[in-house]
DNA sequence: AAATCGGGGCG
DNA sequence: CGCCCAGATTT
């Protein structure tokens, strides 16, 4: 796999470092570093902007500084700091984790040994075993790939993200710089973050433009080039009905595939209910390559049948709120929504 | 290999 | 509305 020619690779890593050390962002993980920060901070990573990730993980480690306060906390206490971040098997699998981590006699290390613990992938494997305990164990994320399609120039389309990561790694491991596997990592990363951007990359503050196959051009925001799936559009109505300063919430079912135990909004049929004209409000969100639509309604009853017959309808007052998870953005919604209501 | 997770922010 | 983000797991 020729990226380049070898006596290029050391200056590569030197030049990349040296930007690295200068244009680093001070996240709370590199500030006050360890492996269970490295660990937290890695899967609330994993498809999820920092920016989004930043105050939940601040959260986190107010309420679970270390592995063994994780494992001894409930796990609906874990899914209640996780609401609204999404893809929330990542907080059961990092529950699991710290469990078996804190029981573990002998601590995992390398690449492979973490890679059998729950919630941990090829990537955040490397990225552990890396930054945690500079083992030389190359990363290949959206950054890498991005950074290593513009840099080798290379044209090919992917079917998918995940045969985009294949492809990449070979090259990710022979540019690794091994005496300093952890910092190399982070730099390919950050260079995917703030310079080598999806749209506009910014070549000319590039500390690699000089290796680069694509720098300056116009081609190298078309790179890497995978198709993406098409986005499912999807409409759901929901009914707000509130009675004696309680709130009518649908627990979904504790074994659904999504959102498990957490609460809603109920939809209007769960009601024998037929959404009306104007909707209270509307909310749109999306997650991976659904875009839904929400429409939220307003009844004060009464209702054609017996809701309280429903499985996981119940009258929740409003200062138990605080105490369960809801799902999605509904914590927001109602906070939007109620306030408006109360001035109304 | 492909689908799923039903989050969010940006241009 | 399209794009994509420090992906992993299930099918």
């Amino acid at each position: 796999m020729e990226i380049l020619p070898q006596s290029a690779f050391a200056l590569l890593r030197k030049q990349l470092s040296q930007w690295y050390r200068c244009a680093r962002r001070p996240l709370p993980w590199r500030l006050v570093p360890g492996v269970y920060a490295t660990v937290v901070s890695e899967i609330m990573a994993q498809q999820t902007r920092i920016a989004t990730m930043l105050p939940y993980y601040e959260n986190w480690m107010r309420r679970f500084p270390d592995f063994e306060a994780l494992a001894a906390a409930d796990e609906a206490e874990v899914l209640r700091h996780w609401e609204g971040l999404g893809y929330y098997s990542r907080a059961r699998n990092l529950h699991r984790l710290s469990k078996a981590y804190v029981a573990l006699a002998e601590k995992p290390r390398t690449s492979q040994e973490w890679e059998s613990l729950p919630g941990i992938g090829p990537y955040t494997a490397a990225a552990i075993a890396s930054i945690a305990f500079g083992h030389p164990s190359a990363v290949v994320d959206g950054n890498v790939v991005r950074v290593l399609a513009r840099l080798m120039g290379e044209e090919r389309e992917f079917a998918s993200n995940g045969e985009a990561v294949k492809f990449f790694r070979p090259p990710a491991d022979e540019l690794l710089d091994r005496e300093n596997p952890g910092a190399h990592n982070q730099a390919m990363m950050e260079l995917g973050a703030l310079l080598c951007l999806p749209k506009k990359p910014r070549c000319a503050e590039c500390p690699v433009a000089a290796f680069c196959k694509s720098a300056g051009k116009p081609e190298a925001e078309a790179l890497p080039r995978i198709v993406r799936r098409v986005v499912e559009k999807m409409e759901v109505n929901r009914v707000l009905h509130l009675e004696n300063g309680a709130i009518l919430l649908h627990r979904i079912a504790a074994d659904a595939k999504r959102l498990a135990g957490q609460y809603e909004l109920p939809e209007p049929k769960l009601l024998g209910l037929q959404p009306r004209e104007k909707p209270l409000a509307v909310r749109t969100r999306s997650i991976t390559h659904h875009r839904i639509v929400e429409r939220i309604y307003r009844h004060d009853g009464p209702f054609p049948v017996k809701w309280t017959k429903q499985p996981g309808l119940a009258l929740v007052p409003l200062e138990k709120l605080e105490s369960l998870t809801l799902s999605g953005p509904h914590r927001r919604w109602l906070g939007e929504i109620l306030g408006r209501t109360r001035q109304n």
